[in-house]
DNA sequence: TACCGATTGAAAACCGTTCTCAAAACACTT
DNA sequence: AAGTGTTTTGAGAACGGTTTTCAATCGGTA
């Protein structure tokens, strides 16, 4: 952890009112620190900690990835049944997920052009519209 | 179970190739018994079983979507981390997700029109583009 | 009817995630 | 710096949906 992805991960924080415990920083460095955008899973940021030798337990890792969805620092994807993604990228945008490694990347949002939705049905409205763009290796 | 949905779920395992066991046929006829389309989750699925006195165990009802799925009779929807669900219909179509009570839906596919969608990257090809529109009700 | 691979189902295993709760960290006052 | 009340951490247990195990049973075939 550099002294500037440090300093990125605590304004993060601070951005959204969140407390910059050292735990938090380390994780929020590790999402933000260079300044691009990321997918991670629990169990994938948790080793990324881990091989940082900035430890934190699984269960943190966890909470914190909850918090921060909550302050809506990251948002939440859901790609595949089995585990959370969680992108850095809060912005609405397509997602390319790579069937044959599960890994989830962002798509180019302005080659993505929805000409005409289908309209929400009587007593609803749309929260929002994920789309995800599954690729297969050739 | 009439004799025409138990026809009709028992021609559909049969168009698969699929072998058409009394669980099997069960489950198929709640599916596509009224030649309407379905969603169901496996806890659904084996609910529903159950109110026709066709006891399945919970077991075989997942074992058994998951051959449907095999042999291109479902499609499996990711919406919900939580659970899976099944869908009967499997041409390529956006889905209407009750974020209030979980419930998966068709959205009219003729009211989606995507106008441009960005390149598989170098290496990689589409299989397939899920779009999934969240509700919420008002 | 006899055979053999496929299917069923009760129970156990699995696995990602959440919960529990005591200890530690933190913010805020005096 | 010390005291006080709140928040966070983390080891381990619990949880919930799903898959696996494996012996009994079924279904298709000869």
């Amino acid at each position: 952890m550099t002294p500037l992805s440090h300093t990125r991960g605590s304004d993060w924080l601070e951005s959204a009112g969140v407390r910059p415990t050292r735990q938090r920083v380390t994780l929020a460095s590790l999402l933000v620190g260079d300044g691009q955008h990321r997918h991670v899973t629990a169990e994938s940021l948790f080793e990324a900690a881990k091989l940082e030798g900035e430890a934190v337990s699984l269960a943190t890792v966890y909470n914190t990835l909850r918090a921060f969805c909550d302050a809506g620092l990251v948002q939440e994807v859901t790609v595949d049944g089995s585990k959370s993604y969680f992108d850095t990228n809060t912005h609405d945008h397509p997602h390319f997920y790579w069937e044959d490694n599960a890994e989830l990347t962002d798509a180019p949002a302005d080659e993505l052009v929805i000409a005409k939705v289908p309209e929400a049905p009587e007593g609803a409205e749309i929260a929002s519209i994920d789309v995800v763009i599954r690729l297969r290796r050739t």
